[in-house]
DNA sequence: CTGAAAGCGCTTACAG
DNA sequence: CTGAAAGCGCTTACAG
C-alpha cells in the first residue's frame, strides 16, 4: 500500500499538496489537482485514517457497549445508532459484553461485572473513541456502573441518575396508560393486569399508568385483577388461569410482555375462553412471537430504532458542542400495534 | 490526557523505558518499573492505541459488515465473532448496511448495492482493519459482490465461489436429510414438504436432502406432497390447506422455515387437524416464534454462534499466518430441537 | 499556489 | 539497564 509520500513523488508535488487535494482544500490549482488525482487512481491509494486521526486528534468513532446483542431489543438499537452515525460520518467500535453468559442472574457477580465494564471503557478510550453509547439488555437503573468520565457516555435502554448522565429509553407509564385507556374506550370495565417483577421500576411505572387510566375514567381498581408475574411464559399461563377462573373474570387483560401473553393465550384456550370474543388481550414489546400467536397479538411496540438514533444524535451533539445542555433523560413514546386479540364489547 | 512523554518526565526516565514497562518487556529494572507504574496509576495514563498501531503497523481490529443486523440470524453471528475476537485480543468495527432498507427486493438496485459495499470495504481498509467478516442476511451466493483484495475477507451466512474466498455457513442438505430421516424413524411414510423459493440454492439443497432420505429408506417420492412456497407465513397457510385437503394427506410435513410452519399450524387448526396427533410438523430456523406456537414447534436450530466464532477464527488464523491453506468452504451442522409438534405413529 | 519542516504519541534498533 | 533519535503516515502553520 503506497503512502502519501509515494503519491507525492509520483505526482511530482509535495505531501502537503497531496494532503490538500485529499481534503478538498481549495488552495490547489485544478491542473495539479488532476495530476494528483490521477496518481491516486492509478495506485489505488487510500489514505491511512489512523495516521490522520493521530495528527488531527479526532477519530470520528464512537464505542458501543451492548450488554447482550442477542436480546431482542438490542439489534434495532444498534441499527439506529449505526444509521445516524453513518450519516454524520462517525464509525462504530462494537463491544458485546455477553452479560447474561457472564453473570446470569447471579447478582453477587455484579462487582466483577462492574469491573469488566470499566475495563472495556478504558480499552475503548485507549482506542480513542470520542464517546460511548451503552445499550442495556433490559431497562433499569445502572447508576454507578461506569465511573469513567474521560469521554461522554449516553445510556440507552437503561438509565443513570448521575447529574451529567444522559439516558434514553421509553415511557412505560404513558404506554400502560394508553393501553388501559384503549381498552376502556372499547367498553372494557373489568381489566386484568399481569405484571412483570414488581420490584422493577419498569413494572411500577406501568402499574402507575394502568391505575391512572382507571382513575381518570372513574373506574375502581380491583386488586383481584392484579396478578404479580415475572415476565416468563409459564407465569403468564398460571396467572391467566387464575384470572379466568375468578367468579367475575376480567373481559380484558393487559399483559406486561408478549411472553406472558403467550401463556395467557394457552390458558384461555384450555379453559375454552375464546380470544378475542370472550377475552381481549394486549401484550407489550411487539416481539416476533406476538404475530406468531393465534390470534395475532395486539401489543405495544418499543421505539427501538429511535432510541438508537436519538442516542447517537445526543452523543454526537455533545461531541460537536451543540449539546452543552443536553436533556438528561428522554423517554420516547411507544406505539400501539393493533392486531387480532382485542375487540370492543 | 497525559502522553508517554509526560509520564517519562514525571518518572524521570526516557519514553523508551516507559514504553518498555507498558509492554512488559523484561529489560527494565524492578525498581524503575515500579516508579513508572506508580506515575501511570497516579495520572490515570492510558496509552494511545492508535499511535501504537501507526508505529507497529498492526491495529488488531477486524471489520464486520452486516447486511441487516435486525435479521434474526445476524445478532448471534456477530456475538460469536465478538466473543472469539475478544479472546484473541481483536476489536471490531461494525458496519450495518441496512440492505433491505436500501434495496428491498429491488434487484435493479444490485449495482448500486455493490458500489455501497465496495465503498464500505474501502473505508474499513482506510481505518486499517486487518480483515473483514461479511455477514449475509440470508444464505446465498454473493460471488463478485466484493472485489477488493487489500485485506482478507471471510463470508458468513453466504458464500463466494472465488478461489481464495473462505465461506462459512451451514449444511442445508444434511439438515433436511436428518429431518426427513427423523420423521421416517417415527414411522411416517407420507411426508409432505413445503419449500422456500425453489430458485434459492438453500431450497434446492434441502430438497436434495429430503429426497435422498426418502431414497435411502426406499420410499417413493410423491410429487403431490411437494408444495413450492416462498418462505412467508401466508404461503404456509395456503399450502398447508392444500396438503391437508389431499385425498390421501401426509402424516407429517417438513416446512422449510418456521414462518410457513406457523401458517400450516393455523391451516391445520381450521381444518380440525390436531398437531401432533393427526399431523406431525417440523420447521426450520429455530426462530423465537417457534416456541411461541401452540404446540411448540420441533425445528432445526442453526449454528449461528458457531458460524460467527468460526468466521472469526478463520480470519484470525489467516492474519496470523496459521491459515495458509484455510478451508475454502465450511458447512456447519444444524441441530434438531425436539418440542411438541411431532409424534410417532 | 506550493513546499520544507515540525509534530501527533507511540516503538525500536542502536549506542552507551 | 537506560536514553537519544528516527520514523509510522498523516496535517498544518509558515515562508516563499
Amino acid at each position: 500500500m503506497p503512502n502519501i509520500k509515494d503519491i507525492s513523488k509520483l505526482a511530482g508535488v509535495s505531501t502537503a499538496t497531496v494532503s490538500n487535494v485529499l481534503n478538498n482544500l481549495p488552495k490547489v490549482t485544478l491542473e495539479t489537482r488532476e495530476k494528483v488525482l490521477q496518481v491516486i487512481r492509478d495506485t489505488k491509494y487510500r489514505p491511512n485514517t489512523i495516521a490522520k486521526s493521530l495528527k488531527i486528534k479526532k477519530t470520528n468513532t464512537i464505542g458501543i457497549i451492548t450488554e447482550d446483542i442477542t436480546v431482542f431489543n438490542t439489534p434495532e438499537i444498534v441499527g439506529g445508532i449505526n444509521e445516524y452515525a453513518e450519516n454524520h460520518n462517525y464509525h462504530i467500535i462494537l463491544n458485546n459484553i455477553m452479560m447474561y453468559k457472564k453473570i446470569g442472574n447471579n447478582y453477587d457477580a455484579i462487582a466483577r461485572y462492574t469491573k469488566t465494564v470499566s475495563e472495556i471503557v478504558e480499552v475503548l478510550v485507549s482506542k480513542q473513541v470520542e464517546g460511548i453509547i451503552y445499550v442495556g439488555a433490559h431497562c433499569r437503573d445502572i447508576t454507578g456502573l461506569i465511573e469513567n468520565h474521560a469521554v461522554p457516555i449516553v445510556y440507552t435502554y437503561c438509565y443513570s441518575n448521575r447529574e451529567t448522565a444522559v439516558s434514553i429509553y421509553y415511557d412505560d407509564e404513558t404506554a400502560a396508560y394508553e393501553i388501559t385507556k384503549y381498552l376502556i374506550g372499547l367498553n372494557h370495565r373489568k381489566i386484568g393486569i399481569v405484571t412483570g417483577l414488581l420490584s422493577s421500576a419498569q413494572c411500577q411505572d406501568r402499574l402507575k399508568g394502568y391505575q391512572r387510566a382507571l382513575y381518570d375514567s372513574h373506574l375502581l381498581f380491583n386488586p383481584e385483577y392484579l396478578k404479580a408475574g415475572n415476565w416468563e411464559w409459564e407465569m403468564g399461563y398460571i396467572l391467566g388461569k387464575e384470572l379466568l377462573s375468578l367468579p367475575d373474570p376480567p373481559s380484558a387483560i393487559f399483559s406486561m410482555n408478549d411472553m406472558m401473553a403467550g401463556g395467557i393465550i394457552d390458558a384461555a384456550g384450555e379453559l375454552g375462553v375464546n380470544i378475542p370474543k370472550n377475552l381481549s388481550l394486549v401484550g407489550f414489546d411487539n416481539r416476533e412471537c406476538s404475530h406468531a400467536y393465534s390470534p395475532k397479538l395486539t401489543t405495544m411496540a418499543l421505539p427501538l430504532n429511535e432510541i438508537g438514533k436519538l442516542g447517537a444524535q445526543s452523543l454526537i451533539d455533545i461531541l460537536s458542542g451543540n449539546g452543552e445542555h443536553p436533556e438528561r433523560t428522554i423517554k420516547l413514546r411507544c406505539q400501539l400495534i393493533e392486531r387480532q386479540s382485542v375487540v370492543s364489547i
